[in-house]
Formats: structure tokens, C-alpha cells, sequence
DNA sequence: GAGATATGTCAGCCATGTTGACGTATCTTG
DNA sequence: CAAGATACGTCAACATGGCTGACATATCTC
């Protein structure tokens, strides 16, 4: 481990220090720019008197809609108590339907409706206004380079879920 | 907009599209690489009996010997309130200790104890296990592209308090 | 000396996570 | 087909960590 107090010593003088910084910088670079990132879309949030908690379930639905509530669990990593009283404010609110699934009829398939789909598009558009701003002052090669350490950062076990959100299934 | 619902079209056959699906990676990418590196340090702070909240300020004082109360409510933006209930419990356990501003004695310049270094360097090393494997796995090439993207991500308002944190004041 | 500033604190509320227990419908398997 | 596993829902209680509003004290600045 690095000498964390790092006491009188110039800094870059050693490979141990620098590597500590490194880490550190990367520490609050993540912490800053995802919370700067979430704030984005606060307002318009707190504009419907909805959450965070209810945003994770609508983008999720969105990306892959016919999600089952399992799945939805899976990719949240939070409770079914939890996740069941976003999934019936979202419900009541008309933004969420489910149908039971085909093949199993245990499931329950889970869909934004028009105007839960509205509600996901303009909190996108937040994001992807922040987003994209940072890509281009980035660069493209910054942008890969920012996928790669955050897959990186994702333990293999999740990988895959994380992955398969990126394949269409409608 | 792009159509969020993506009908059939094949994926790839309009920018537009492609601009989202890149937007929609990173807020993945993020929102999991995250979670997964916070989680890392979960275990050690529940052994201490402490939670998130103590791990950033511990954390900000490490990285900031004799930060004042003010600055630190700034990196957290959060209230006094709820940074006073955090500052207590560190206090009481004896891994905080403030003294008055030198200049200024109305403030009050945060430190760790020897207990507070040593419990926020077992959790910084669990941090640093995690983000220089990702660091590792993607290359140096891809660390600066990540560092720039987040700082991107990062309000110019806020850049400055940010990029000060890398600055020694000991 | 008056007002601004840095900090602390009381009290109550809200959002969102947790555990544990239990119920129902449906699927799977011996 | 009966038994057990699975997918989902729900009740109740509790923890964490945000928030607002109000008010107090010490110190600095003009």
C-alpha cells in the first residue's frame, strides 16, 4: 500500500505516490461527474414528484422493454420490496403496464406506456445533453478509453447483464 | 430526439441512433461502475458501523488535511445539518478532531486521528484494489480518456474545487 | 457598534434502502 | 398428479441520510 498521510515527500518523487494519486483522482472524478451527471435531471424529477429510485425503473423498462420484474431486481440490485413500491407509484401514475410474459406466465413483462415514455425521453434528453457535451470536449478516443475502465470497474459475474442491455430483443 | 422505443430498424443505420446507444452505454457504464466501486468499501465501513456518508468526509479530510467546515459542505453539497450529524459520529469515535482557524478563527480545520487515517486508508486500499485493476485491464491510453470524459462531466462552477483537491496544503 | 459570516443544534419530515414473514399463481419434476 | 421450486406481491418495522425551518454563538469586517 501507498504511505497515505504522505508526509514531506515531493510528490511524483516516488512510483508508490503517483500511483496513489492516480487511483485517488480517478476516485473523484467518478464521484463528481456521477453526481454531476444525476443532478441533471432533478428538476425535472422533482417536477412529477418522482425519485431517482422511480428514473432507475423507467430507463431500465425503456432500454429493454418487456423486461421481466426479476430481471428488473437483478439489474437494480435492490430489494422486491423496495422496487415493488416504485414499480406501483409508476403504475398508478400510468407510466408502467405489465402483461404476464408468454412463455412463463409468472412473469410479469413490464412496459413504459406513452406517457411513461415520455416522461424517460425528456430525462434522456438531460442526460444525454450532459453526456454528449462531455464526449465531444473529450474527444473519441477519450470516449472509449472512459468505456473501457468502467467495464473494467464491473465485476465479471455482472458483465454480461450489464452487456446484454446493449442487444435489441423487441 | 432519437425514437426511444427503436422500432426495427437495424441498430448502427442512423447517427442518431448510434449517438444514443453511445449515450446510453456511458450511463450504464457509469451508473455500474460506480455502484460496483462504492460497494467495494461496504463491507468495512458496516464492521465500523458507519455508512457512506462518513466514507466522504472521511475521505475529503484525508485528502485535505485542515479543510474547513465550509469547504468541506461545498465538495458534499449537502446541508450543514446533515454534514454536523456525520461530523459528530466521527467525532465521538475519535477519528475526527477540528481545531480553530489559525487565520480565521471562526472556522474550524478538520483532521483525521491516527484512527480515522487508519480506518479511511483500509478503506481507500479497497478503492485503489479495485480501480487500478480496471485501471490495468483498460491501459494507460484509456485512464486519461476516462479522467477526461468525467472531468467533463464536471460544471464549470465547479471544476476549480475539484481540480484543487490535487493541490498539497500541508 | 452593527451587520455579515462560520459554525452548531433542535425538531420534524421524506425518500429509499433493509429484514422477516407470509400468500398466491404457476411451473417443473419425480 | 402431487410436491416442491419459482415469480411475484404485500404487510410491518426499521435504518440511513438527505431535507427545511428556526434559532444561538463566536468572530470578523466595516
Amino acid at each position: 500500500m501507498a504511505d497515505i498521510s504522505r508526509p514531506s515527500t515531493s510528490p511524483g518523487a516516488s512510483p508508490l505516490f503517483l500511483r496513489e494519486d492516480e487511483i485517488r483522482r480517478g476516485v473523484e472524478l467518478l464521484y463528481f461527474g456521477y453526481t454531476r451527471l444525476t443532478n441533471a435531471i432533478d428538476q425535472v424529477l422533482a417536477r412529477q414528484g418522482l425519485g431517482r429510485a422511480h428514473h432507475r425503473a423507467l430507463y431500465f423498462i425503456a432500454r429493454q422493454p418487456d423486461l421481466t420484474v426479476g430481471e428488473l431486481l437483478r439489474l437494480l440490485a435492490i430489494t422486491k420490496q423496495s422496487l415493488g413500491r416504485v414499480l406501483k407509484e409508476l403504475h398508478e401514475r400510468d407510466m408502467v403496464i405489465t402483461r404476464p410474459g408468454q412463455v412463463d406466465r409468472r412473469q410479469k413483462l413490464l412496459r413504459l406506456t406513452e406517457k411513461g415514455a415520455a416522461l424517460e425521453a425528456d430525462l434522456f434528453a438531460q442526460l444525454q445533453e450532459k453526456l454528449s457535451a462531455a464526449y465531444v470536449s473529450a474527444g473519441q478516443e477519450s470516449v472509449t478509453g472512459f468505456w473501457h475502465v468502467l467495464e473494467g470497474l464491473v465485476p465479471e459475474s455482472d458483465r454480461q447483464m450489464v452487456f446484454d442491455l446493449r442487444k435489441d430483443r423487441d
